[in-house]
DNA sequence: CAGGTTTCGTATCGATCACTATGGAAAATT
DNA sequence: AATTTTCCATAGTGATCGATACGAAACCTG
């Protein structure tokens, strides 16, 4: 998974991408991709504009980077979760107690980035608005390909439909997102989950 | 619930000040409150910036005054499901039924305004930003007060944390806001809701 | 060393942001 | 009708937005 554009020659850079790349994240994180300027960007990632612009194009790219970064190091609890060999129930609990705990890490912006980033947006980052959607849909559909196992495997009833199952689920999620955005800590989040997986099918 | 200021004399307006605000209101509901700008409210509203100003004083207390009249127009469900004369169980079935149906309402803009209004912003609209949560904490509170009463009343039992159980409510809801805004139809948020109806104590 | 390449720092660019100064027009008050 | 009050339309304000032009500096290759 090599991040770096190989380097033929000329004048080295001066500073550590993947690093401004990881306070790139975390401010967008905060704040979400419009309204976080450049200016913020420029002072959080200690660069000057010609050398965001060089090393990431532009905004729009920059938070797209921005988005892979944090989908190989912040939610990787989501990937565990539903390829762990455990029952299917298992499955859920380990998925939203690790989203309770992911979504409310001390020092880091509260909730999902893929909630927060850009729930609203303005015409011109529609683009932006739909990537992050796509991301919140494949979880979803990742959900309930897991469900779909569960329930080929006889972990849940024949009669369940797993798209729906994953929505309750997916949702829950989204919700656990902004409850964390409003500052729930990690245990209010955990019960938050508990009482969510209540609504399991025997 | 007289919004009109009073005219004392002097030439008389010569638009619809609660027209304006509605057609504001819907576009703060689709962009949120930072992405939307005064030239789209400007064109929404079909008036010029003074018009504006003159009006509603700023950006700002524009939002402000469509936030009470979301609050007012959009979201009666959840004050009658809070208190209509039924057993918790019902009043918590008829709430989220009421979003599944508020959220997804065919010309509107999906989702809920308190959460798609500013869920991340700048620095600079940090208290449009927290204006929202403590409307959507007025919410989750206002379900923890039914629930109390419900505890107090046998409908739910005694150990029971009405506090932990209204923020699973509320999560949920705002949970279904976002899947509202991925597109899920009015059907789909309902059967999300009873999936999430599960989880009532017996 | 020279030639080529890339990044560096400085100083902006035009476009858009929220907002308003100005002066005349229109209606209520006297 | 004269005066007052308010709103109207035009045309802009300074500030900030994302993004760059420019030339010097620092590396690799020959």
């Amino acid at each position: 998974m090599e991040n770096s554009d190989k380097q033929r020659g000329g004048r080295p850079r001066a500073f550590d991408p993947d690093r401004a790349l990881d306070a790139a994240m975390h401010l967008f994180w905060e704040h979400g991709y419009e309204a976080t300027s450049l200016a913020m960007l420029r002072e959080a990632m200690g660069l000057t504009p010609p050398q965001i612009y060089n090393a990431f194009t532009d905004k729009e790219t920059l938070f797209r980077k921005a988005l892979m970064r944090y989908h190989e190091t912040e939610i990787g609890f989501a990937l565990e979760a539903l390829s762990a060999p455990v029952s299917t129930g298992e499955a859920m609990r380990r998925l939203l107690l690790g989203a309770a705990e992911a979504y409310s890490r001390p020092g880091k912006p509260g909730g999902c980035l893929f909630v927060s980033g850009a729930l609203a947006a303005s015409p011109q980052a529609q683009a932006i608005a739909d990537e992050l959607r796509t991301y919140r849909k494949e979880s979803e559909a990742a959900i309930a390909a897991r469900l779909a196992k569960g329930k080929a495997k006889g972990d849940l009833p024949q009669n369940l439909s797993v798209e729906d199952f994953a929505r309750y689920i997916a949702g829950v999620m989204n919700g656990m997102s902004i409850q964390a955005r409003d500052g729930a800590s990690a245990e209010e989040l955990r019960v938050l989950a508990q009482t969510a997986l209540a609504a399991l099918p025997a």
